[in-house]
DNA sequence: CCGCTCTATGTCAGTTCTGACATAGAGCGA
DNA sequence: TCGCTCTATGTCAGAACTGACATAGAGCGG
């Protein structure tokens, strides 16, 4: 009965031993392209994976009133990720702030349209740029085997939608700007 | 204090009016490539919404032990929708199911990992074919200030992201492949 | 040594959403 | 007329998630 965001925890931890705040950082961006969570919802995960054995957790001296704890895989969690990780998923996320404001945009002023569009584009490609130097970190594609071939694959994934994203905002601010 | 499932009723119904029925089947597809809500949390905002007068219903025979609610917007509706529309919005989505899957896809097996992926193109391409269609119905662009530019504008999202991920699907069974 | 930021843990109320359950008329074909 | 599917409404328990609150050591600069 692992929730996804579980799995999403397993997937990082399989790379390597990490804390709870270590596992926030790396779902809230940059690398996380896929998946983000709050530290409060990581740490109700990591007690649900705690009680069904699918982690354990070494304590260690570190700040804050509970110290350190470094959470890693046990044999049975690995196990349940390599099961998840071929079953069917769910195709496309179903909610999307934005399409959904493209939608009703025709009650708007299309300049006040471009202008939420042009910013919109501003990010895209400020990601583009931040992604095509993490790609060009890479000096071959990873093979299939190796944990860095998971990062370069959605690495992959995350620089094509941004550029598919970018130019449908130049699609859009060149449709308002006709119309005006 | 709209949630973003309201806004998304208040646009469709800006089209105009419906019943919680009809909602529920736009927003499970097909014509909902933006959002998607069950009958359930559609019930329960419609009742938020009229509530906070965004919307009103006209009473009418019809099946079910309650009859039939024919929902309209309200000026107040029309209005609170249309600000919204130019506020900032969340840049991406936040999760994605498949892309999580592929950042732990080097633990398993690349011949499932590909099949996995050959299904999820075999999806993509029917759904390109369907949108290629319904791109198809459209004579020309419709203007801004159309409701038409608003289903125009996100059926070319759609399009394009159909497109990036089906060119996305190709390029990880290329890689599954030559690895094995 | 004071204050700042970063690391690090955790709780909790309230919101959003899902999946299952429940009810029942309308229209159609066998 | 029986049964099926479609239309149409609603409730509710529980899961998933957010945002705010709470605590406190570690390391740094002034």
């Amino acid at each position: 009965m692992t929730s996804t965001l579980g799995f999403a925890i397993l997937a990082v931890l399989a790379k390597g031993a990490r804390t709870g705040y270590d596992l926030t950082a790396a779902m809230s961006r940059p690398l996380g392209y896929f998946w983000t969570a709050r530290h409060s919802q990581i740490h109700t995960d990591l007690q649900k994976l705690l009680a069904d054995g699918l982690v354990r957790f070494e304590a260690e001296h570190g700040p804050g009133p509970q110290g350190k704890k470094v959470y890693h895989l046990t044999p049975e969690g690995r196990v349940a990720l390599r099961e998840w990780v071929t079953e069917p998923a769910r195709a496309r996320p179903e909610r999307d702030e934005l399409v959904l404001k493209t939608y009703a945009s025709w009650l708007a002023d299309p300049a006040e349209v471009a202008e939420l569009f042009r910013d919109q584009l501003a990010l895209h490609e400020e990601r583009i740029a931040e992604y095509e130097r993490q790609q060009a970190g890479f000096q071959t594609v990873p093979a299939t085997g190796e944990p860095a071939f998971g990062s370069y694959a959605t690495l992959w994934c995350g620089l094509s939608y941004e550029r598919h994203r970018a130019a449908w905002c130049r699609w859009m601010i060149e449709q308002l700007g006709a119309g005006a």
